[in-house]
DNA sequence: CGCCGGTGGCTAACACTGTTACCTTCGGAC
DNA sequence: GTCCGAAGGTAACAGTGTTAGCCACCGGCG
């Protein structure tokens, strides 16, 4: 089961990636609507309309970082996996990425999506632990539901205040963990 | 267990209700993003900056629409309790409600929420259900959260094409179901 | 060497966004 | 009759994504 990474090749030239590293920082500091072409821009020392000859429109910047959110994702959820993770291993780590970069994991998951601008397969691998560690992939992909919706709310402050967030990853685990 | 459906008094004159009402149109229709100020004002046979003589601003009107959107919520699901609903029941009440309103059920559910704007108890008394079928608040808060999860990538499309999106709700009910 | 083309920058401009300031018109209260 | 507020209108501002067109540099090639 232990398959070497694949490489997801994103076919960017090198000013295209420090565009969309500068993108990041601005996505990570105050959300998607706040990366804006002109101020991203000056963040690279030029001039708004530049940012077009390494990008096509700014949709394509946004899905360069989603496949960056799906890619980081994928690479901890296999790597805990190959660890012999557990369920309950499985979810805190899911956690742990979308609580470090919370923004980008909205970016990445919520909303929909534009499959065609994506490295084929990424997707699908990225989410692959979860079918592994079920064996069923209709289970996992209920697993995954709930770990997405809970994880959501939580970054979005949804639940009330005082909610004890651990315990409803704790019961999610339980429901899921023991086999059908 | 069976109170009477609390007034959550809209204190709105006539007018901004028609403006809430084209708009939830103008978003049914193509999203939130698509609800501009201008275009909606033009619905309603007036010039953009008249608009502001009912809302100080759009974000008043995106919660007078997450208002609705709760409320709506808050009605199926308790007349599904009312009726002796079991978990199966519920969950199939809020997909349908979700499903029939897609545009509503994201702009009310996701996202940061500004609480102070909506009505005093509300977003408590849209969830209750989920609290009174199970019994115990946080187990209520992850049947909640699976909900949410899985509607929102349902209606996102995030599921991979051809999959047995009723069989994800049937694990999940029967995960949640049985009492721990 | 000289040219030639592509790469990556620039400015100006367009149509759109939310929003403000200010002015008018109308209808009801005193 | 007078006054005031409610509800409309226009003009304008700053910001958005995006396009068109221009220019400079740099590498390869004849």
């Amino acid at each position: 089961m232990n398959e070497s990474t694949p490489r997801f090749g994103t076919d960017l030239t090198s000013r295209a990636r420090q565009v969309v590293a500068e993108a990041r920082v601005m996505l990570e500091d105050a959300g998607w609507d706040a990366v804006s072409m002109r101020p991203l821009a000056e963040r690279l020392g030029m001039r708004g309309p530049s940012l077009y000859k390494h990008f096509a429109n700014r949709d394509q910047i946004k899905s360069a970082l989603i496949s960056e959110g799906l890619l980081e994702i994928g690479e901890v959820l296999h790597a805990v996996l190959d660890g012999g993770g557990s369920v309950t291993d499985l979810l805190a780590a899911y956690r742990a990425t979308g609580l470090g970069n919370p923004h980008l994991y909205r970016l990445t998951t919520a909303g929909p999506l534009d499959r065609e601008s994506l490295p084929d397969g990424l997707e699908e691998w990225a989410g692959s632990p979860f079918h592994l560690v079920t064996g069923d992939e209709t289970a996992a992909q209920a697993l995954w539901s709930f770990a997405h919706g809970t994880l959501v709310l939580e970054i979005d402050g949804r639940y009330p205040p005082g909610t004890p967030i651990d315990r409803i990853w704790e019961i999610g685990a339980a429901r899921f963990a023991s086999s059908a």
